[in-house]
DNA sequence: GCGTTGCGATAACTTTCAGGTATGATTGCG
DNA sequence: CGCAATCATACCTGAAAGTTATCGCAACGC
């Protein structure tokens, strides 16, 4: 049995005629009677009853009609789901991310992609930065929200910048340089500082060395943090002082203050990374949603 | 897109391997490759993702799956329907009868009937003997319980007795007669009579003329009734008695009294009459339904 | 490092069967 | 009765499903 016998039989069996049903199914109608009759063979039964002035259903086509229109139906179905998978209006995305950076975006992108495609389920990996680079690679993942990577990761894929956010300091209220506008990096550099694990944030250590090679002088880490949370709870035990991009005011709340610095340093460039080829209709929707996200105003500095 | 397509995705994808599911479909390999990429191009998108060790589904192939399976499954109860119909255990049975001579076997075979083959409707048509016979033979009816017709009515058509009901004499019970054991033909000819409308029942008066021509004396008809239901009303009022077969005791009641007939003229041989050819399975049960009915002892005369 | 193995894809061919044309058989109708 | 309409039959054609043989690739083992 395929489903072109029942198609045909269902055809039959709404116009109970051989001869039109052919005409609509664009086939000659000895095939159509061919078709029917192997129908017929294999169920067992006779589905209709020809008499010279057309046809009618027997018993066992009356029951067969309901039950070949529900299989055509169903395999319509199925290949409407697909087609929903191939226009992004269903299916599963996997998004790889980095916590702290995306603080802001993540949610914000999250809340629109689910507006701009509510039947697709979105699967969060928080990971480190190599994990997310090499999930992207082999397709574990379909994209990830990021800082952006070096120039050199990005083989065969591509970042898209989304939003900036410049380095500021983070003061407990009670420091004195919280009273500022804004610190200069000849006030910070003898401030006990806060900063993410060495191994773990090697580049984080680099900004730093960058930071404050203009001033000639050395600066000094006081503890390091392996996390963000713990970095900004040190910052509030008035330990020290760190230096964060200004999206960490979303993680502070109000228990510590953020200062721009000045000079400025490389503003914290966050973005999205996909693969350059096969990129699905449902990842594209993603991308879609967070450039829309990163349109609206940064929060307030 | 046919069930073949499915039949053959839902192999590759449940098995992760072409070659292996080309082995269990009987099929060669390359067959199979050509008809899942068929199916592929169909729905505009892979559903397995290649790779030299084997396969795995891809995004549209996992939400594919589980519809394909579905439609399969679908197709299946769709043929099982009919094969329920070919082996009488579902579809519908149109059943002609005649009421009266029918009022002890019908419910009791209906009930027997619906044991054996619960998922069959039947419907019932009081009709008369002649359209009982039509309906027969134009297949509005697969088969009758009625009064064993003329042999030369039975064309393409068997009939099987069920039951002989004799004919018995009924007397309202203030009757002098209703003290007898049994009524002698030389008492009932003086008697007024009741009988069935003679344009209506022929086969009735027939029976009457049979009857009372031993006696050689004319009887007497002082009124015709149409129905059962009316000339046991008749006979209950006083007006006359009435000829009727025994199995009229249930539509009776108490009301009237039936007595036998010496000599008793020839039983009243209710049966069931189909077709001898094409009898649906469903039919069939109805028959042995009756059949089994039909063992069972006769209701006390 | 290099053959070996196991996988799916490709190529060339064969076979099967859906579909086409022509025609026959039956029946209802003017 | 002839005509028109309907489905069945016979026979042919061609698309496509299937077969065998082979390729290319990647993982594995020695």
């Amino acid at each position: 049995m395929e489903l072109r016998h029942l198609r045909y039989f269902v055809t039959v069996a709404e116009l109970l005629s051989f001869t039109r049903a052919a005409t609509r199914l664009r086939v000659a109608q000895p095939a159509l009677s061919r078709q029917i009759r192997d129908l017929e063979d294999e169920l067992g039964a006779p589905l209709l009853v020809r008499n010279s002035r057309g046809v009618r259903l027997s018993e066992a086509g009356a029951v067969f009609l309901p039950e070949a229109k529900a299989v055509l139906q169903r395999a319509a179905e199925a290949a409407q789901a697909v087609r929903a998978v191939v226009r992004g209006e269903r299916g599963e995305i996997h998004v790889g991310y980095a916590p702290t950076p995306t603080v802001e975006l993540l949610p914000c992108t999250l809340h629109a992609f689910q507006n701009l495609a509510p039947g697709v389920r979105v699967t969060l990996h928080d990971l480190s930065t190599e994990e997310l680079l090499r999930g992207l690679h082999d397709g574990r993942l379909d994209l990830c929200l990021m800082v952006r990577p070096e120039p050199k990761a990005l083989r065969g894929l591509r970042f898209e910048l989304l939003r900036e956010y410049p380095m500021c300091v983070a003061l407990s209220p009670a420091h004195p340089l919280a009273k500022l506008k804004r610190v200069v990096v000849e006030q910070l550099v003898r401030e006990p500082l806060v900063a993410y694990t060495r191994s773990d944030y090697p580049e984080y250590h680099a900004m730093l060395v960058d930071l404050f090679r203009s001033t000639g002088q050395n600066y000094r880490v006081v503890a390091e943090q392996d996390s963000a949370s713990a970095l900004l709870a040190s910052v509030e035990s008035g330990r020290g002082v760190a230096v964060v991009p200004a999206c960490m005011s979303i993680l502070a709340g109000g228990r510590v203050r953020l200062r721009p610095l000045h000079p400025a340093p490389d503003a914290l460039a966050v973005g999205t990374i996909c693969r350059v080829q096969k990129l699905s209709a449902a990842a594209q929707k993603f991308l879609q949603a967070a450039r829309e996200v990163a349109k609206e105003p940064a929060l307030p500095t």
